[in-house]
DNA sequence: ATACATATATGCTTATTGCATATAAGAGGC
DNA sequence: GCCTCTTATATGCAATAAGCATATATGTAT
C-alpha cells in the first residue's frame, strides 16, 4: 500500500511540527545595475544590531505563508521600491517587471551572531533609472571583485571603501560570478538597459560586467544571429554623429 | 559610529531568537549516476508518513550546528552509504570523495503537507560501482525528462513507472537541467567515471546526459585542447580490438 | 555644403569544426 | 607467426565562424 489515504491524514492531524529546533530563514536580494560604466549594487544601511550602521543587502525573514520567490519580490518592493517577478513570465505589470532569480543559499552556522540564520539569496537586474536612492538609508555602491577573491569590495560615489554586514561580501561575489557566467550563454544584458537600445549599448553592458574588451563585429554578428533581438526601425537620437538603430529583446522567443 | 562593539554584544545577549515563526529546513540530495547508458538517481523508499512507501530523494533536517554543505555530506553518508566531501578539495580520503554541490532551494509553502519546510537541494555525481542498492529501501531509477516538462519521470529496472514524494520530481528535473548545462563549460563527466577512463567513455557520458550524438573528432580535440586531461600512458584492457589510451582528470588545475 | 564621428557593410585572413580517409594496434583464430 | 577484426589515432581538406582592416553611409553641428 503506497497510496496517500486517510491514515496519512490522521498522521498529519497529530503531527507535532515543533519537535525539531528550526533555523530562521531570510531572503537577501542583490540588486545589480549599471551606472557610468560601473557595475553597482543597491545596499541599505542597517538601523539595528548586529552590524548597526553597516551597509547590507536588502533582505527580510521569510514569512510562513509566502514562497521564497514571493519573499524576494516583497523585499524588492518594500526595501527598494521595485516591482519584481521571478522567471520570464512578466505580463500585466506597470513597469515591465524586474529580472529576479534565485542565486544561492548561504547557511554557515555562525554567519549571523544572533542565532542560526539561513539566507536564500536572490539577484535582480535593474535599469539604473528605476533605482531611487532614498536619503541616507539606501545607496548604490560600485563593486570590485579582486582577482581570485571570493568576496567583493564596495565603494561609494566618492570611491570610499566600506565594509559589509554579515557574509554579504561573499554573497555579492557569487552574484557577480553568476551574472558573468550567464552572459556567456544568455543575452541577459537587456535587463540592465531600457526597453530599446543600440548594439553598442548592449556591448558596453557586456564589457562592463565581464571587464574585457569585446570584438565589435563579432559581438554584433553573434547577437543578430541569435535571433533574440528585434530591430525597431527607429534610431537613437541626439548623438552628434550617425545614430545607431534601436533594438528590443524578443520576449516571445 | 559603525564599529561593532560592546553595545552590540549587549544587544546579542538579550536577543530573543524565538520572536519569529520559523520554517523547518531540510537538505535533499540528488545522487546521479550512469548505468547501462542511462542517467539514474538513487532514491529511498519512505518509511513514514506523509507519502508513506513513496520513493523520495534521500534527505534530512539541517541540524542547528552544521552548515548546509555538512548536512548534505551527512545525508550522502548516512542515507546512501557514500562518503561525500564537499567541494573539490579532496585529499586523504579512502575513496576519492564525491562531487557534491548545491543545486537550488525549494520553498513553496505547501510542498510538505505537515508544515512549512524549505528544502535546500544538492546534487552528487557518483560512479555507479560505488553505489549499493540496499535491500528494498534504496534503489536506482532511470530518469526521463519529457521535452518541455518541468518534472522527471522515474522507472525502475523493469521499466515500471513510479511516482515521487513531495516536489521531488521537480527537484530531479532541475538537477538534470543543471548537469546538462554544466557539461557545456565544465568537464564534469569525469565524476561519473572511474579514475582512469578512455575518451570514448567520456564521450558516452556526455552523450547519455545530453541525449545527443556528438562528433567524435571534435569531442576528442576539444577535450585534449582543454588541458584538463592527462594521459596515463596505459591502455584499456580486454576489448578485443585496439585499446584506447586511459586518461585521468588533472586535479591540480 | 562640409566636417565629424560613429554605424553598418564588405572582403580578406586565420582559427575552428565537421567529415572523410588512412594508418596503427591489441585480441583472437588459424 | 600471420591474418582478420574492430576500433583508436592521425592526417587532410572543405565548410564555417571569428578576428581584423577597410570602405561606405548617415544624422548632427558648424
Amino acid at each position: 500500500m503506497n497510496r496517500r489515504n486517510s491514515e496519512e491524514q490522521r498522521f498529519l492531524d497529530n503531527y507535532d511540527a515543533t519537535a525539531f529546533e528550526r533555523p530562521s530563514v531570510t531572503v537577501d536580494v542583490v540588486i545589480l545595475t549599471l551606472r557610468e560604466g560601473h557595475l553597482e549594487a543597491l545596499l541599505v544601511k542597517r538601523k539595528e544590531h548586529p552590524f548597526l550602521n553597516y551597509w547590507s543587502l536588502p533582505g527580510g525573514f521569510v514569512q510562513l505563508h509566502e514562497s521564497l520567490d514571493e519573499a524576494a519580490a516583497r523585499v524588492l518592493r518594500q526595501k527598494a521600491g521595485l516591482e519584481g517577478v521571478v522567471g520570464l513570465e512578466r505580463e500585466g505589470a506597470l513597469h515591465p517587471p524586474i529580472y529576479l532569480e534565485q542565486l544561492y543559499t548561504f547557511g554557515h552556522p555562525q554567519r549571523d551572531p544572533r542565532m542560526r540564520v539561513i539566507s536564500v539569496a536572490y539577484y535582480a537586474l535593474v535599469e539604473a533609472s528605476h533605482i531611487r536612492e532614498v536619503g541616507e538609508e539606501t545607496a548604490l555602491f560600485k563593486l570590485r571583485v579582486p582577482p581570485g577573491a571570493d568576496s567583493v569590495e564596495i565603494f561609494d560615489h566618492k570611491h570610499k571603501k566600506y565594509s559589509l554586514a554579515f557574509d554579504h561580501a561573499e554573497i555579492l561575489a557569487v552574484a557577480v560570478r553568476r551574472i558573468r557566467g550567464k552572459l556567456g550563454y544568455t543575452p541577459i544584458g537587456f535587463e540592465l538597459l531600457p526597453e530599446r537600445f543600440t548594439l553598442r549599448q548592449l556591448q558596453n553592458v557586456h564589457e562592463t560586467i565581464l571587464q574585457t574588451k569585446l570584438n565589435k563585429d563579432s559581438f554584433r554578428r553573434k547577437m543578430l544571429a541569435s535571433g533574440m533581438l528585434e530591430p525597431t526601425g527607429e534610431l537613437e537620437r541626439g548623438v552628434g554623429f550617425r545614430p545607431a538603430e534601436l533594438y528590443r529583446f524578443r520576449r516571445e522567443a
